[in-house]
DNA sequence: GTCTATAATTTGATAGAC
DNA sequence: GTCTATCAAATTATAGAC
């Protein structure tokens, strides 16, 4: 792990890469001293507990996406444009961070509860009353396709995110190589957009 | 647990509830035969290991998809009919298994390689070049719109499975209560097929 | 702040009586 | 086949020197 940071940044780097790949029970904190260079007992000086660490890495996995989508639902523009700003910029950031998709959604089935609770405390709730108004809005005036505005937005999410989360069982079941799995996720957002598109306008 | 069960059946049958919600490294043998109505020692008495026991729920999972899936793609019907009759029967099945894709899908991320290795050795990897070429023909023939194949085989995958692996997510999110997810489920394969059709059809 | 050594706890696995 | 009691290993957490 790099040298140049400080402690408490080498360990929440460690404990990052270390928890989305395995999971808060499958996670080691001996592995997250070796990867950031220390020894257990600075785990538990910095953060007092595994499950203070984890937090600390969920917040953060979580929280960097729920901004974005608020930003995007709550601008001027059209549905359509919407879809595809969102296909954009989140298929942009989840290339960078494959694993944080599976991550989140294993974590939160563990407890929704506590999940539910915490999103609502630190805001992140996103305000879909007025999206949803805006996309019934865009049907009764003829330019979209009437569809359930829930299950709509369904096919968004699934599409930008599912290959992301079965990236292994679909790299497995077309037996693709890295590369070619790389290439076909740089043209994923123009596919999902042009497909959309053709779903959506009348 | 049902006592009408004989014992091993009650074992596979707790495991299969412990395992898929919890994942392999979260499960606890002692939370298995407690929900089995044995003690610990029988686990080991009748499948030796953790790992052993979880194969054998792993495979169940994997395994009952498989050939249904393969023998979808490989009848006499059209692209469209295919994916419709995927969208019914899939989604007909999840419906009452709600948690086993995210539990496949967790599992199968953390060692790639043996699971691949594994689906080989039951003959369960789907033939998928006799179908990608019949999505080509089609596309030649005027009947589809042109898109790549492998982009389109992962739309139709993400919306019948994904919202079953985000439920926890998608329920917090639109701060919908059981009922009305069920509800909405209910309309899910019809929406599927909607969306697909008009996206598909020139 | 950082380390080594060790405690405390959890958990998978086994021995042996019935 | 099933149980109780126990072991052995793994893992989180802490004590205490520097």
């Amino acid at each position: 792990m790099d040298q140049s940071q400080n402690t408490e940044e080498r360990i929440t780097a460690a404990a990052k890469e270390i928890f989305i790949q395995r999971g808060f029970a499958g996670a080691r904190m001996q592995d997250i001293a070796d990867k950031a260079g220390i020894n257990k007992a600075m785990l538990h000086y910095y953060f007092r507990s595994k499950e203070k660490l984890f937090e600390v890495i969920f917040d953060e996995a979580f929280g960097t996406l729920m901004p974005r989508v608020q930003a995007i639902l709550s601008s001027d523009k059209s549905v359509i444009e919407k879809f595809e700003d969102f296909a954009d910029q989140y298929i942009a950031l989840i290339s960078e961070h494959p694993h944080v998709p599976l991550f989140v959604v294993h974590e939160l089935s563990q407890d929704p509860d506590r999940f539910v609770e915490k999103i609502r405390s630190k805001g992140h709730f996103p305000k879909l009353s007025l999206f949803i108004a805006q996309l019934q809005q865009e049907v009764d005036q003829g330019r979209l396709r009437p569809y359930n505005p829930v299950h709509l937005m369904m096919n968004v999410l699934s599409m930008c995110i599912f290959p992301f989360v079965a990236k292994p069982m679909l790299k497995a079941v077309t037996q693709m190589d890295e590369t070619t799995w790389n290439l076909l996720m740089q043209n994923r957002s123009e596919e999902v957009k042009r497909f959309l598109k053709q779903a959506l306008i009348p």
